[in-house]
DNA sequence: AATGAATGAGCATTCATTCAT
DNA sequence: AATGAATGAATGCTCATTCAT
């Protein structure tokens, strides 16, 4: 699995063979089928381990510091870019017999609902100004947009400025919901 | 090339061979062959295209109506969205034997740079507040992944209200840009 | 298609693969799933081959001598033993993803209702005793398994004495169906 | 063995694969490999069991009840229509590295020459017409492709009526056998 | 005695590309 | 200008077998 993460974080999704993987495992190619029953098994394993670690990881941060979603979430996709990145070019390619994206929908009940969630409960206590149900949706797409691009800029450019580029991330994402500001 | 398009868009970029891109075309499958030298310069035209298509759409409309830069890029891909999502799709999974993004930066330039542009001018002509020029990328940044998630909501859901969708996005970076909101 | 067969017929069904008949035709293995969408394409038509040579053979034959269809049917085998072979072989392991054999009841009608047909005929003009319906499909079967044999028997014993080998079968199937014999 | 005899007479033995035998027999893949050297022993083992059993049941049946020879074939046969079938399907399709059948010869010892034997024992007692040599080999391999054509029918369509099926074979051979009709 | 792990060989098939026409 | 034919390379996958435990 690990393997199969660096590989697509290096050459993207459609590049990834089961032949490429195995060379980056130093195994042999028979040795990934005969451990999953497809290939689509295994990229559907990644998405599955990340929604893992995500979960393990942010639950307990959130409770702990309730005001600072963002940097949360920035602080877990900096420690796992690749993974991330991974997850990004599989939901974003993996696709059916028919050319659905087989994913997507999947990974917006994982990604995009508990945003829209944080927003709501925020409209609640009064720390963020009054969303209309469509206009909420548009921020947490946009605040996940957002995110994922820092995961995409974090993979080109590995040196990049996290805490500046979260700090700004943080700007617009206050300005656009605190209350004070409409 | 319509048919590319056409193709990437329904099937996406893993999935798009000469093969299907020729059945759609009613073609025989070497004409592309014939008339491209590769494959790769097959998907390089997509966003040539699409840049030339952007400059004679934008340009004049940016200078009759300054204010509203960000309702001229959606309008434009609401009524382009198979192309602009054929060049979403290009420009993240064509990568060159190395493995690394060919198009990425090249992308930049055409779609980041203006957004740069734009916010340069605002904050000269004092309309913006002041970014320091990280942060000023970093908006860049969001407000182009965000018309890009637009366009890729956009294939997904094809009855998504425009209108509501483009407010939505407006008035969010509305409250980040404006001066008078920090 | 003339490779297919004769590699079927020297190595039989399950040993047969595109490599197998690519090498005997000394083309590159693609050129096979170039001309034909599949590998179960390749072995349907065998059978149809052979039904239109068998059609085209028999027909004007048993019309012209009423009297020895064995003799008709026989000759058409020993002429054509390679081929008939290759039928038996895919008639009887081409098998669906279910287990079922797949040309199995086609073959049923190619093959053995033409024999029920001249028995009943036979019958009618008082050439051949009465069968009620479940004998004379018994009889057929049996006549056309022994017919397979042969061919099996040829395949085998290729210096088989064919005339002999015939004859034997006639007298056979002769003192069966004959009705001064009962 | 007896998962084996079941998987080729349900799926055939071109799909008969040491994975789906072990997975009938609830037993890891690798057990068979330790119990048996090779792949082709288990196959070769098939026919050997079926003749003991054969020779157990046979040879005291045609002892007890002389004239009926063809009875105790078939009954056998249809209370042991799996394994029967199973050894048609692996003598006719089990090949050596050169394609030669390897076990049709030896096949042909244990069901060819008894059936040859009790022709010619027939002769000697006056109770079936004279063959020469060649014509009773005819006639002995139109009756064992009789018997395992039976087979077949029998696992093609398992509801056949085996006393009707077993009456017409009768009628069928006596009329070319006995001596009185020619 | 039994088995999970591993593997080389072979399979059908897809694909971008070359070539001759 | 256009295309059918052909092909090497690579892909996902199955399989019988070996090996270490």
């Amino acid at each position: 699995m690990e393997c199969s993460i660096e590989t697509i974080a290096e050459v993207g999704y459609a590049q990834t063979s089961l032949g490429q993987i195995a060379k980056r495992a130093n195994i042999s190619k028979v040795v990934i089928s005969y451990r999953f029953t497809n290939k689509k098994e295994i990229f559907a394993q990644i998405p599955i381990e990340y929604y893992k670690a995500w979960q393990s990881f942010i639950t307990p941060q959130l409770e702990a510091q309730k005001r600072n979603a963002s940097g949360v979430f920035l602080t877990f996709i900096a420690e796992n870019r690749k993974h991330v990145f991974a997850v990004i070019e599989t939901i974003s390619n993996q696709r059916g017999a028919d050319g659905k994206l087989l994913l997507a929908s999947e990974h917006d009940e994982t990604s995009l609902l508990p945003i829209e969630n944080i927003l709501t409960l925020g409209i609640k206590e009064g720390l963020l100004h009054e969303f209309n149900r469509s206009s909420a949706r548009v921020m947490a797409l946009t605040i996940r947009n957002a995110i994922d691009g820092f995961t995409i800029e974090l993979m080109r450019q590995p040196h990049l400025d996290i805490k500046e580029f979260t700090r700004g991330l943080v700007i617009i994402f206050d300005a656009s919901t605190k209350s004070n500001c409409h």
